[in-house]
RNA sequence: GGUUCGGUAGCUCAGCUGGAUAGAGCAUCAGCCUUCUAAGCUGAGGGUCAUUGGUUCGAAUCCAAUCCGAAUCACCA
């Protein structure tokens, strides 16, 4: 009978439990759980308490509320906080080293011991805070750009945010692949291909000397105005703008051509490779220079004609039904959408039967788990309709669809607009970017005896880092502003802040290079403490970014630990500490902060110099 | 009109699984570089959390209604 207590020995005191996987909130609520239990032996065993970290206005670390145990233990707030607290620290003498109670909060401290021993086992460990492999198989896929434009300010956030989102959810043990649809075929691109036949004259982007992507935009641009001003040639002449828009020469030409597409006719067929080629070299300059990648590209032209199987399997089922004119259609007004088309009355399919075509390959070729997609909050409906269809047709993959819906970057003035030359266009931005990294550089003048190719390393550091950050630090699900002139400040809640407190660490840790960590013996000042309770949650963080989806919970936390940095930094001296003692944890301090803001960066896609 | 999402300081955003006096950054104002990088630190001012009602020990957070804004509702992709 002695089982209890023997138990709750073995768990906290022989196996070491600084050392286990558990972060620290979860080994508060094992241990008060415990001892609800051991204090309270008549109640039921799921009683549910909050843990919050306690206020700064308060002693202490972490906090519980006792509202919610007052109605199941029928005591007041003061008798059960007293009598839990008496038992925490009865009970984990290692963990809890005090506590107070005001109103019905039960504000307990953790033990210097516990933070020190966290700081000495993990000071050095470049793996803190991830998660072991899971065996879970994840795609997301993300950046899907048309072949008819180059990429913009929108894209860079899809990018961005994609590219993160897998670094989170590979840091949290899940196996990532990253995937892209590119959109190289349809009526868009036939667009740019007919103003370039018509209005070329042979140019290409070698004998204009233009990024090729930007190149078939020009074109792309050029069909529109030419359209435009068709159209109100025609509606002048008395014609109704709805016929207009049909009959403007441009635009039957264009849709000839996309018919001798799908054909096959060997003209188009070459003229849609040469220009498509064109933008993929420009694309991949871009993707390059902000450091996108996939393990896995498909291709519309390829993806197009999928889910035509499908259908005929939804029509077996009477999931779908034909109408006379031989169209399929599925009705989801049971679920509150609309009747939706699934086969055009040609037979060919629609964006949505060609989407669930594409699921069905992606999941029969790679057997994931989920599949992410990484689309804009425009489509959230036709998501809605993509994942509902493939649950109604029973498919394996339905439940695992999960769509990332990410807002729209509009600028101060409003939205982006392509026709009035707002749109900020993403090579421009980088370059913008990296020319005001190297400016501020410059000014402050600390990097002189850089040579000429690390100098341009560094500005592409700091400037993309900028930028990634700031369309990273807010909630992807937000619409966001994008400020120009914000955007290139790089002092406060910004990547290149937490750059810099990188650097300065680094350039402390370079001159301690036969540093041997110790045990500390003092006790730990307010601003050390501090900075060790926030590395500590690294890992709960990647966590939660991992299970919303959300880099911008690494962003906030990453900002915070270098606040908390820096004002320890500015107060207490590291390579002159007052003590061999203290020197030694600080320098332990400083190591696994530089660990946790370049691994956490990293998830961002950010990378750290050692200097700037 | 239906559906979905949003409205928090002058601006941009956190906080939203209900908890203590609602937080940051920018901007404004006042301080701190002979000492580890001042892209930093310390402090001040700035709020009817859109409005109204409800739920309860307690609401920015949950519920309802209203107002304002956005997206979407194609035989386009």
């Amino acid at each position: 009978m002695i089982s209890n207590a023997q138990k709750s020995i073995s768990i906290f005191t022989n196996k070491d439990y600084y050392f286990c996987n558990m972060n620290i909130v979860q080994l508060i609520r094992e241990a008060v759980a415990d001892s609800i239990k051991n204090v309270y032996p008549e109640s039921d065993n799921n009683l549910d308490f909050q843990i919050n970290q306690t206020k700064p206005e308060f002693e202490g670390d972490y906090t519980i509320v006792l509202f919610s145990l007052v109605k199941a233990l029928k005591k007041s707030p003061e008798m059960i906080g007293q009598e839990i607290g008496d038992s925490l620290i009865q009970k984990n003498p290692e963990l809890f080293e005090a506590f107070n109670i005001i109103k019905g909060f039960l504000n307990l401290t953790i033990t210097d011991a516990y933070w020190k021993s966290l700081l000495l086992k993990n000071h050095n460990d470049i793996c803190f805070g991830k998660q072991a492999m899971n065996g879970k198989k994840v795609m997301v896929e993300y950046s899907s750009p048309n072949t008819n434009k180059p990429l913009h300010l929108g894209h860079l956030r899809n990018n961005f945010l994609g590219w993160s989102v897998a670094e989170i959810l590979k840091a949290s043990g899940y196996e990532v692949l990253k995937s892209c649809i590119v959109n190289d075929r349809g009526i868009h691109i036939c667009k740019s291909m007919i103003a370039w036949q018509l209005y070329a004259d042979g140019a290409t982007p070698e004998s204009t000397h233009k990024k090729g992507d930007h190149f078939v935009g020009d074109y792309y641009v050029k069909f529109n105005d030419v359209y435009k001003a068709q159209i109100a040639e025609l509606v002048a002449s008395g014609i109704t703008e709805a016929d207009a828009e049909k009959q403007a020469p441009i635009m039957q030409k264009t849709q000839q051509m996309l018919q001798d597409w799908e054909a096959g006719v060997p003209e188009v067929m070459q003229l849609w490779q040469k220009m498509n080629g064109w933008v993929y070299e420009g694309f991949d300059v871009t993707y390059k220079s902000i450091g996108s990648d996939f393990d896995k590209t498909y291709y519309e032209s390829n993806t197009y004609l999928l889910g035509k199987d499908i259908v005929q399997e939804g029509l077996d089922k009477n999931v779908f039904h034909k109408k006379e004119d031989g169209s399929v259609w599925i009705d989801l007004t049971a679920d509150g959408l609309d009747e939706k088309l699934v086969l055009r009355k040609d037979g060919t399919s629609v964006y949505i039967t060609q989407d669930i075509g594409l699921a069905k390959q992606k999941y029969d070729e790679y057997k994931i788990d989920q599949s992410i997609y990484v689309i804009g909050d425009e489509q959230n409906y036709h998501m809605k309709v993509l994942k509902l269809i493939a649950q109604k047709l029973g498919l394996p993959y339905a439940d695992d669809i999960y769509h990332l819906s990410y807002g729209m970057v509009e600028l101060p003035t409003g939205k982006m607009k392509s026709r009035e030359g707002t749109v900020v266009d993403a090579d421009d931005l980088v370059a913008e970017m990296k020319a005001t990294a190297q400016q501020h550089t410059e000014t402050l003048g600390k990097v002189k005896d850089f040579e000429p190719n690390e100098l341009i390393e560094l500005y592409e550091t700091i400037g993309l880092g900028a930028m990634k950050f700031y369309l990273l630090r807010v909630d992807p699900k937000k619409k966001m502003i994008f400020n120009p002139e914000e955007s290139i400040d790089f002092h406060g809640f910004t990547g290149p802040f937490i750059q810099y407190t990188f650097a300065r660490i680094n350039s402390i840790l370079r001159k301690e290079s036969s540093f041997v960590a110790a045990p500390s013996n003092n006790t730990l000042l307010k601003l050390e403490k501090e900075v060790i309770y926030n590395l500590e949650q690294f890992g709960a963080i990647i966590m939660e970014a991992a299970k919303t989806l959300n880099p911008s919970v690494l962003a906030n936390y990453l900002f915070h630990l270098s606040k908390s940095f820096n004002s320890f930094y500015t107060e207490h001296s590291i390579g002159n500490a007052e003590s061999e003692d203290k020197k030694n944890l600080r320098i332990q301090i400083s190591m696994m902060t530089a660990n946790v803001l370049k691994n956490g960066m990293q998830l961002l896609g950010i990378n750290v110099p050692n200097r700037m």
